[in-house]
DNA sequence: CGTTGCCTTGAGCCCCTTCAACGTAAGTGG
DNA sequence: CCACTTACGTTGAAGGGGCTCAAGGCAACG
């Protein structure tokens, strides 16, 4: 983990991103806008597969996503591992621990990636200044609840198949490939770290792989997924992208 | 549902419940307090297994459970079912709903039970004359979502018997029997409706129940849970109260 | 050019499900 | 007071989805 120089169009790049995600959902003024861009941070790059917040830290910054791929952790005591979010650029990972400083869970960086830490005090201050804005970050926390209900349904009741289509119909949407739904994007998740987004072990999410390329709905290769039929994809994934809450209309409280 | 009378006590102790889940993890004033104890509201009483919240709908209340038990509730195409949040006396059920109306998930009476309906724009104006408590209700929610990220472990990673162990921990501790931890409590649950918690069948839960008493760790009988040996029991669903954040001493900010 | 991490595939097993039957308690209408 | 219904709990037998264990392949990297 060290200092990261140079890449100050990818922070503003992320930062635009989070912003969108906020203005999908609130009405936001131009001021309000300029103070949210303006947030002060320091950018970090993390290795593969390290943790950037560790379990029971009390932390004092929340982790925007600049570029790379991060997973909320949980595990269980002899060490199986269950991956509860994922967040990709764009993403402010741990809101949250504006409200709850002590995590409850770690973030790792399941890929190479870069953060840009803001103090937890810019968020008070902002939310102080502006009210809109702390509301516009309550509900940011809220689409990602919204986000586990549904994993927590998914990895509940779903066969494994149909967790892995559900997850791959999902991300596709959240990269916002959107337009044409039979589509390619980024995928940096290992098998491994597939089993542990779904709950399954690496083998069978292996096995379940397969079957969506054989079948026809998906496949992934060269860290890329090649969304082959998204209506059947979606069928197997019982996928409804209602939850992901990309369509409410913001509106004036 | 009706409306109802004559439950004025038992809604001034579940709106005192709600603020002490609030105090507990946020500093307000004895101002912001009474505020808060003086939401205006509807008292409705629901019967066993209906919703009082359907799938989609958008709502422009919260609800306050006053007295019976809650149950968030998500659903497969096939009629599966798998139940993402228990709430008690003295949670505010929906509070997210403030933020996002639309209605991800269902909610159901799981017993009888009496609500209370709060309109989103007293907790609008609420939160914005005092800024303390937007925290306090973002952070409450934040409380929830933390609980539903164990949850997701839980059915994730865990053997069908540490998933009820676990859940019979947990509701343990929100009851506040605490003290004595070798006690008993009232448990409402019906084994389906465990089952639809821990995203197993009813006839697996059955045996599991069967396997914990005949262990010595917990029995249920009568609506009743007893603890007959917390520590073997909190062994067997690894449960860890950290998360529920009960021991989290408020700060100002 | 050995190491390391990840993907792939096979064989066998087990936890949990499915299906089915029966018991019990509470409620309802005659 | 008693048939009838309904909901829930209990138990057995059999099957399957996903796990475990094991081996081997490939590509990247130092």
């Amino acid at each position: 983990m060290h200092r990261v120089r140079a890449t100050t169009t990818d922070l503003e790049q992320a930062l635009a991103r989070w912003l969108d995600r906020l203005t999908l959902r609130s009405v936001l003024s131009a001021e309000e806008q300029q103070a949210l861009l303006s947030l002060p941070g320091e950018l970090v790059a993390i290795a593969p597969n390290r943790d950037f917040v560790r379990l029971g830290e009390r932390v004092d910054r929340s982790c925007l996503i600049v570029s790379g791929l991060a997973g909320r952790f949980g595990q269980t005591r002899n060490g199986e591992r269950l991956i509860t979010a994922l967040h990709l650029p764009g993403d402010m990972a741990d809101l949250h621990s504006v409200m709850l400083p002590d995590a409850a869970n770690a973030l790792n960086a399941l890929t190479e990636t870069v953060i840009y830490r803001v103090p937890h005090d810019d968020f008070h201050a902002l939310g102080r200044r502006f009210p809109m804005l702390a509301e516009a970050f309550w509900r940011d926390c809220m689409v990602d609840a919204a986000i586990l209900s549904e994993w927590a349904l998914r990895n509940g009741r779903l066969p494994a198949k149909a967790r892995i289509a559900h997850l791959i119909c999902e991300l596709s949407c959240r990269a916002a490939v959107s337009g044409s739904r039979d589509g390619a994007f980024d995928w940096r998740l290992s098998q491994i770290q597939l089993a542990d987004v779904t709950g399954l072990t690496s083998v069978h999410a292996n096995r379940m792989l397969r079957a969506l390329r054989e079948e026809g709905a998906a496949q992934i290769k060269d860290r890329r997924v090649e969304i082959l039929d998204w209506k059947r994809l979606r069928a197997i994934g019982e996928f409804n992208d209602q939850y992901l809450q990309l369509y409410t209309a913001p509106e004036q409280s």
